[in-house]
This record gives C-alpha cells, structure tokens and sequence, in this order.
RNA sequence: GGAGGCGUCGCCUAGUCCGGUCUAUGGCGCCGCACUGCUAAUGCGGUUUGGGCUUUACCGUCCAUCGAGGGUUCAAAUCCCUCCGCCUCCGCCA
C-alpha cells in the first residue's frame, strides 16, 4: 500500500500513476473522502472517550448523591462512545479495504503502456546460426525426450496437464543449477533460505497476490491456507510485524522453493513442453534495504541475474515491462529474456522488481534508524527458474547428435561432465 | 486427536484471586547529560507501537495499545466468551 499522506498532499501524482496502469482512477477520490471520514471519526471517539475517562475517575472518589449524579452523566456517554467506537471502525476498515486496491505509484521513468510497449535495454550475445552448422535444431521436448531428462507424459498421467518429471540427467541439471545459482548468490552475499510453501492469507495478501492475480493462486480451503507462486511471498513475510535496525539492512535472502502456478487463463498458451506449468522449482534473490537504496540495489539485482545468464552462455536481452504489464506491487520491473531457438524469439527467463515501499507497508515492516521508524523498501529478483533454464540450455547448447554441451559453470556440479549424451531407449 | 499450563511496552519481571490509587512495577540492555588522567564505576534523565490535533519538522497534547477479537460494567491488564500462538504430558504417525 501507498502512504496515505502522500495521497492526500499529491493525489494527482496518485491518479496519473493508476490511470498508466490502466486501473481505477476514481478509487483516489474515493480514498481522499473515506480518509477524511476515517480522520473526523476518529477524533469524534477520541473526544469522547477522554471525557469518558476523566468522568470515570470522579466516580471512583465520590460519594453518595454525587456520586449517583455522575453515573447517570456516565451512563449516558456509555452509549455515545459505543457508536462513535463502532462508526470509528467501520470508517478505518472502509479507507483500508480501499487502499489495498490502491497499485504502487509508478516509477516516472517506467514507459507508459501495455504488454507489448516494453523497451529493450540491451542485447547480450546472439543467437546461434543452426542454418550455417548444417542442422535444425531440436526442441526441449525432443532433447528431453533422447536424453532421458524430460518426462511430460507421465506427469499429464499423474498429476495432470502442465506436470513434468525430471528425469537422469533431467533431475541432475535441476540439483546443478540449484546449487550453482545459490553458490553464486552466496558469494555475493545473500544468505541461503529454505522456505514454507504454504503461507497464511496475511502473508499472500501483504505481498500483493490476492489482487488481481488471485485466480492464479493455488488455495487449501480445510486449511485456510496459500500455496506460493514464488518464495518472494514467505521471504517478504519472513520480517512481517518487525522493526529492523538500519544498521543491519540491506538483509538479502536468496530462497529456494518448489511454486505453484494455476496458470488460469492461459489455456492453449505454451501447452507444449516445460515453458509453462503448474509446479516448478526455483532460486529467488529478495532484499530488505532502506527506500533510499531501493534503486540502486535493483540495479544490483538486474546485475545478478545477467551475471547468472552470462555464466550459463545463453544468449538474451533485457528489457523493460511497462506500466500496465507491472503488477500491482511493482514501482518498477525488468526481465531477462533467453532466446528459445525453436521458438524464434525471447522468452521471459527472470524478472526484478522494485516494490518500494508497498509491500513493506502492508506487511508491516518497519526500520529504526535516528530519526525513529519507518517503512523500509523490498525488491525481488528471479536468479534461476529452472524448467525454463532447462529450455533454454537445452536447445541453446544442443548438438548436431542431440547431445547436450554443459556451461562450464554447471560441470562441478555434474561430476565434471562436459557433455549429456542421449540415451538408448 | 485428548488433558493441563502459559502469553504484560527490546529481554526478564511485578500486577490478574478481590475492577477505580495502573498515567503498567522493578531489573538488564540501549540513548543523552553530569562527574572522571583514559577505561570503568556512579548520579540524573530518557527509552512500546500506531493514530488524531497543532503547519506535515520541533515542542505540546489527546486517543488506542497488557497475544487477537467480542462481551459485562459508569469504569477492564484484572471478570466472562471465542480464537491464535507457545510449552508439558498422553495417543497416533514418521
């Protein structure tokens, strides 16, 4: 959620901010007078229940006949400060039900516009030329398939569409990325993190996945509880109700964990293959840093993710989501997007965002430094969603026989091996 | 799943039986000041969080906040109900 404070000094900053993300610019005016009864309510009890209190107090001490007269003066403001504490309520849920439909205010430097006016940031390597070596590429389905590593067809006979096994050196890449991702996310100080999957409505709701996008989010009614799309959600709900020392920020966690996507609305998208699917694994880079750093530290984290991609010699770019692809948490958001040969373009592989703010003030997380607390900023960052790696190595690093050559980086994670050979059926 | 115990403003803790003097006690830690060759010690003051008003800072002031939410009452940390969390024991499972 915004400040309040800023949406009643600058709303129109407020309003051109949702009407660039395409929502409700009428919820602003709706706030400002739900705010504005919030704050009259609130003062309207506060006055009461001071005369309440201090009324209270003369009853304690006196005696007799006075006494009787200040109770029934006591017993008449029983009943004013019931309703003013009831209309007080009511006014503060009213003002919070409608900022948590409230979007962050959008980055000024985010382009305005839909899913497809994104703006490409940079270029890095290019892809390969499978004309000129004298071969069509194979698919991952194909490779998974002639290698042992994929199996779709039992995961649709088990699970359903959208499920997969990994299999062999399928289930060894996964262990290997894993391990390669969190190492480098070490190295650059993040601290490793195993994390629940399934969280409480607090926790979804805080992160900002039980807006628009609930639909896509997998739910255990006996329980009450969610399962996550993303360790972004237990991480960000890691310090949830906490007051951290400015002196100890930035904390940057790096998560690993199985999410799980309903993937509703997207039937006949992607239905071949591993690109899209309802379960999946995956190393996610989360920061808590002061708002004053949030920019800096995003860049931090598109940096990440390159050197990740760099590693694993993938070709890709970089590009810029605009406003009305953000999601309502984001300020501001990038991707990285592989280049799938069979498919001929680029393909989402991770994505950073700065939540500024947002999140930290639904959750309530709050830093101390000199000048008392505030709310700090999140950001997140996608290291390795592995079956979409696995797409892109696959088809990127295949050979003319259908083998696979390994990134370097990957090899001291699959015994030194330099090469995944098909396998005979 | 069953039985019992506990939850107080960073940590520990008094208060709850018997409602008003709780504007929540004391200790530790932390911050500031004083004193002091240095350090230490000592003394004094401050130290939950959120919201409102005051210009949105300072200062001041009011309200809420004793796990959460309801209720009883003129008045609730204190009495009643529901829920949540933690601990112990039993059962079941790994």
């Amino acid at each position: 959620m915004i400040d309040l404070r800023l949406l009643r000094e600058d709303p129109d900053r407020v309003r051109a901010s949702q009407r660039a993300r395409g929502e409700d610019v009428a919820l602003v005016d709706a706030l400002l007078s739900a705010d504005e009864r919030r704050r009259s309510s609130s003062t309207g009890f506060d006055e009461l229940r001071a005369e309440q209190k201090s009324l209270g107090k003369l009853v304690g001490k006196a005696q007799g006949e006075e006494r009787a007269e200040l109770l029934k003066r006591a017993e008449q403001l029983k009943a004013a400060v019931k309703a003013a504490d009831a209309e007080q309520h009511e006014a503060a849920e009213e003002a919070q039900r409608l900022l948590l439909q409230l979007g962050n205010i959008v980055h000024p430097d985010v382009p305005v516009g839909g899913e497809e006016d994104f703006v490409v940031k940079e270029v890095v390597g290019s892809p390969r030329d499978f004309a000129g070596e004298g071969f069509e590429p194979r698919d991952h389905i194909d490779l998974g398939e002639l290698l042992g590593a994929i199996d779709v067809d039992r995961g649709a006979k088990v699970s359903g569409s959208r499920f997969y096994y990994l299999t062999g050196v399928g289930a060894l890449l996964e262990l290997a990325l894993v391990n390669a991702a969190v190492a480098q996310a070490t190295a650059a100080g993040f601290t490793p993190m195993l994390t629940p999957t399934l969280v409480k409505p607090e926790a979804m709701a805080g992160t900002g996945y039980l807006g628009q996008v609930e639909d896509d989010v997998y739910y255990l009614e006996k329980d009450g509880l969610y399962l996550v799309g993303t360790s972004e959600v237990p991480l960000a709900a890691y310090h949830m109700d906490e007051i951290i020392e400015a002196s100890k920020l930035p904390l940057r966690y790096a998560g690993f964990s199985p999410c799980y996507r309903r993937e509703a609305g997207s039937y006949g998208k992607d239905t071949r293959g591993i690109i899209r699917v309802h379960q999946f694994d995956k190393v996610e880079m989360f920061v808590f840093t002061r708002p004053e750093d949030a920019e800096a530290e995003h860049a931090r984290l598109l940096e990440w993710e390159k050197q990740w991609l760099t590693s694993l010699e993938l070709p890709y770019r970089v590009i810029e989501l605009a406003s009305g692809d953000l999601g309502s948490s984001a300020a501001r958001k990038f991707d990285c997007e592989a280049w799938i040969p069979t498919q001929g373009k680029y393909r989402e592989l991770t994505s950073t965002s700065n939540t500024t703010e947002f999140q930290a003030r639904r959750l309530s997380v709050r830093l101390r430094d000199e000048n008392g607390t505030r709310p700090l900023a999140t950001l997140n960052g996608t290291l390795c969603a592995i079956p979409r790696t696995i797409v892109a190595i696959l088809e990127n690093h295949q050979q003319a026989d259908g083998s696979v050559r390994v990134p370097e980086v990957l090899r001291p994670y699959l015994g030194g091996r330099e090469v995944l050979e098909p396998v005979a059926k």
